[in-house]
DNA sequence: TACGTATGGTAAATCGATTTATCAATTGAA
DNA sequence: TTCAATTGATAAATCGATTTACCATACGTA
């Protein structure tokens, strides 16, 4: 590899020069001569500094790592994106790790994130144990983000409107005139999926009805989760004509039992999703959803990580506001 | 941060003896006394290694770059699962990158790639300038794999059986009878679209079909690219009993078009597409679909990049055979 | 006693870039 | 002419871990 000591020999000057002129520092003087001579040298041996050294120097990376609980499931790709885009124009990389590979600090990323291999951290979901003990060991070191749910000390909770994303869903069905409506969450011990389910509950009861723990299933967030729930559902509590769904994929999968029921989704049942995804509109019938600021999610926390303001046990809701979209599968209650 | 001094001080031994414990020397032989005294130290004042100082001193970071083009694609999100999983148990981490955030070597996942940050690189779907110029940036400096497309010198090609999987999806058509066989492809850019296309090619061939570029038409990787390609090869060829559509997601869309046009994909015309998806189960009607290794393809990648042996300038393609998974959206021939 | 050989460690160089303090030479002013 | 200030750079310390070569001391043996 070509070194800073290389482009100084070959420009004749010191090292120390090369840094300075690389990193554009204003109280370097020297001669334009001397400058255009070591620009030259650097662009012909296709000079790039190491970036090891360089962080260990400046004891920052320009890494953030990013912790998902499944990135092939489309909702998470989609925070994922968001980060990555933020990310770009902060000038940091993504350092990527699945949950489940966490491995009690033996995995490649635990090192990183322990050993200052990175500058700040995203967990999103956290939930389980390994996950608090990765929170526990980044916070010391670096700002660290919890999304949608968890909480550790010295970290930032970042969520969305759950809560208004559940009763938006449900007052679109109600206008509908639908009166009994389920609703599929994702995992009782989820804090957003709570509160969605939460939002669901308040807006039946200012509708005058009386929610019950029988009209809630759990749906999780794939297609087979969802399908499944649905089915349970409607077994325990088959008066119901519409349903709330915490997740747009089970949303789907809710859609792909109805359908085998022979039940048309939209003129015999309503559903209705949170989370949008191009996914939602091109199902037939095409779902109905609140779209949710995933993309700002996932953003949101990137811009915390890196900002110089980080105020850590604090909680923060990206304050876009859930939007209905109702497509072909909620339709009036017969 | 604590370092490798701090542990020495406290347990009175030298760093050296720090740095050989904690990288199991074999060669190292001190007391079992001496060595419970510095173990201890180093989980009371939870210490973790520096990773900028090893990765300078060893010259390899433990960190896998992988730049795919839309990561939010859930086809390529498989990949990606795949690298991931891969790069986990080689004890590797992934600095993830978007193609379209390259910039000319000034982002930051650039300098990395340019200045050792990364001990390989796997770049999906090569086709732009920037991945070029990314590609030969990294090829000297580290072990380089493209997935699915591209070349560039030094580097490895890692692909699917693409031909096998656009000839078998056409042959399932066959076999239901159908004749006028349409190709829906991605991109006529991406070789291994072109592969499929040629798969589908021979395979009408050989039935005694002769198939023509009118037959054919870009169907993109988005279902809303899918739809409208479905509504424009209709226009050019209104005869049409079946396509083979290159992208799993294109063929939801496709199926869309269908619905809206009050088709009914299965009993009047029928679609099969290249990529499982669980989505591809739960959309209605079910689509058919060629399942491709996306999975192994990503490991493949990073055990590539691991591997001892690697042999640059060589194309490698993935064993697993393409499967044909018969759901609802093909049937018979009327 | 003298010599070889384990035993139990340590000293110091090194990886490559950054950065502060410093320095020689030149210019300008009094 | 002499002192101060500016110009155009550089020397050397530093970041933290790794690793090779080496060094005391104690032990066993002839």
């Amino acid at each position: 590899m070509t070194t800073s000591l290389d482009i100084a020999k070959a420009a004749r000057v010191s090292p120390a020069v090369v840094s300075r002129i690389i990193n554009q520092d204003a109280s370097l003087r020297i001669t334009a001569q001397t400058r255009r001579r070591v620009e030259r040298v650097i662009k012909a041996m296709d000079y790039a500094p190491n970036t090891c050294a360089q962080s260990l120097r400046r004891a920052r990376t320009g890494i953030l790592a990013l912790v998902v609980h499944d990135m092939t499931n489309p909702v998470y790709a989609e925070i994922l994106a968001g980060a990555q885009d933020a990310a770009a124009s902060q000038g940091k990389a993504l350092l990527l790790g699945e949950a489940k590979d966490l491995n009690n600090g033996q995995s490649r990323i635990e090192s990183l994130i322990g050993g200052g291999g990175a500058d700040g951290l995203i967990l999103q979901g956290a939930g389980t144990a390994l996950d608090r003990a990765l929170a526990r060991a980044a916070r010391r070191l670096m700002p660290t983000v919890l999304l949608q749910s968890g909480h550790a000390r010295d970290t930032i909770l970042m969520r969305m409107k759950d809560h208004q994303a559940g009763a938006l869903a449900c007052r679109a069905l109600l206008k509908l005139g639908h009166r009994r409506i389920g609703f599929l969450g994702v995992s009782p011990s989820l804090s957003f999926s709570d509160d969605r389910q939460k939002g669901w509950h308040e807006a039946l009861t200012k509708a005058g009805e009386s929610p019950t723990p029988l009209m809630t299933g759990i749906g999780g967030n794939t297609c087979a989760q969802g399908a499944d729930g649905m089915k349970r559902l409607f077994m325990t509590q088959p008066d119901l004509t519409a349903v709330v769904v915490a997740n747009v994929m089970a949303g789907i999968g809710a859609l792909s039992y109805l359908h085998d029921q022979d039940i048309q989704a939209g003129r015999d049942f309503s559903v209705i999703a949170v989370h949008d995804s191009n996914l939602a509109a091109y199902v037939r019938p095409a779902l109905s959803v609140v779209r949710m600021p995933l993309r700002a999610l996932g953003r949101g926390a990137v811009d915390a990580v890196c900002g110089h303001d980080f105020h850590a046990n604090t909680t923060i809701t990206i304050p876009d506001a859930p939007t209905v979209i109702a497509r072909a599968s909620t339709g009036p209650a017969r």
